[in-house]
DNA sequence: TGAATACACTACAATTTGTAGTGTATTGTG
DNA sequence: CACAATACACTACAAATTGTAGTGTATTCA
């Protein structure tokens, strides 16, 4: 199993992941809990079983993105990535995708979108553009 | 309903849809065509339920994708836009969300992604920034 | 020894997608 | 005109995904 879905119609962790599934990784990354950690945080926000916050964490292991780290008696978990290397793979992944998939069709709807970003992201767009040329040429 | 999922583990069109629905919208996307003609494409390959081809295109059209047109006593049915447009417009919307979201992040690792595309596409980015950067300074 | 704790195993519901049965209305032909 | 073929609607079911939670088991600690 593996992260390979990209949800456009969510926001945040939940382009890549279930309501829950994202609430748990949001708390694994600030820190590595134990499922009662977890399970005690979420229940701030409002009452959720101990064994379901198990099942999720558990397939959240089977799919790749967490790892388990048994401490005496209890059960440790952490990401297997760091949040941002997890979204840098994930978003460069999709745009490999997207370009390799449908080249330069792509670009001008890039370009399009970049119409909104601002002008420190331009100027570092073209910089390594220049570099770019510069290395293949 | 609507098309908000990307999978970038799959090819194509399933990308966007499920396999079935990806081969209907390709025969949709030569021609109109009814529900007996996709199912009689399809057949071609392996056999495939008259009633199966309908529901599915049936979803589609629930999702906006397709639109059915009666014509006399059967439906013929035709995306709502071209392939091209379709693409577009999608590729668009990911990379608004990846932009979005994840900002000058993402930014870094498209144009990771981009080495491998080549030079013409390159120039035509470097045109896009400085008419970009004309346009807001 | 018995209760509490941590976890495994199992199951069920909703959603999505592929699959297909049955029912109904219309059409066209003998 | 009657009946079969056709086109389609309605319904249902299975697998996969995600949220939910019960029961069972082993360990620990009072």
């Amino acid at each position: 199993m593996d992260i390979n879905n990209f949800k456009y119609d969510e926001v945040g962790l939940n382009r890549f992941f279930g309501p829950l599934e994202a609430k748990i990784m949001e708390l694994l990354w600030e820190n590595e809990r134990s499922i009662k950690e977890v399970q005690q945080r979420l229940d701030q926000d409002k009452p959720i079983n101990f064994n379901t916050v198990m099942t999720v964490m558990n397939r959240l292991v089977g799919k790749g993105v967490l790892k388990k780290r048994i401490q005496g008696r209890v059960s440790l978990f952490h990401p297997v990535q760091s949040k941002e290397d997890f979204i840098k793979e994930q978003s460069k992944k999709i745009t490999e995708n997207l370009l390799d998939e449908f080249g330069g069709v792509v670009i001008n709807h890039m370009l399009d979108a970049m119409e909104e970003v601002d002008q420190t992201l331009l100027v570092k767009l073209e910089q390594k553009i220049k570099q770019l040329k510069g290395d293949k040429s």
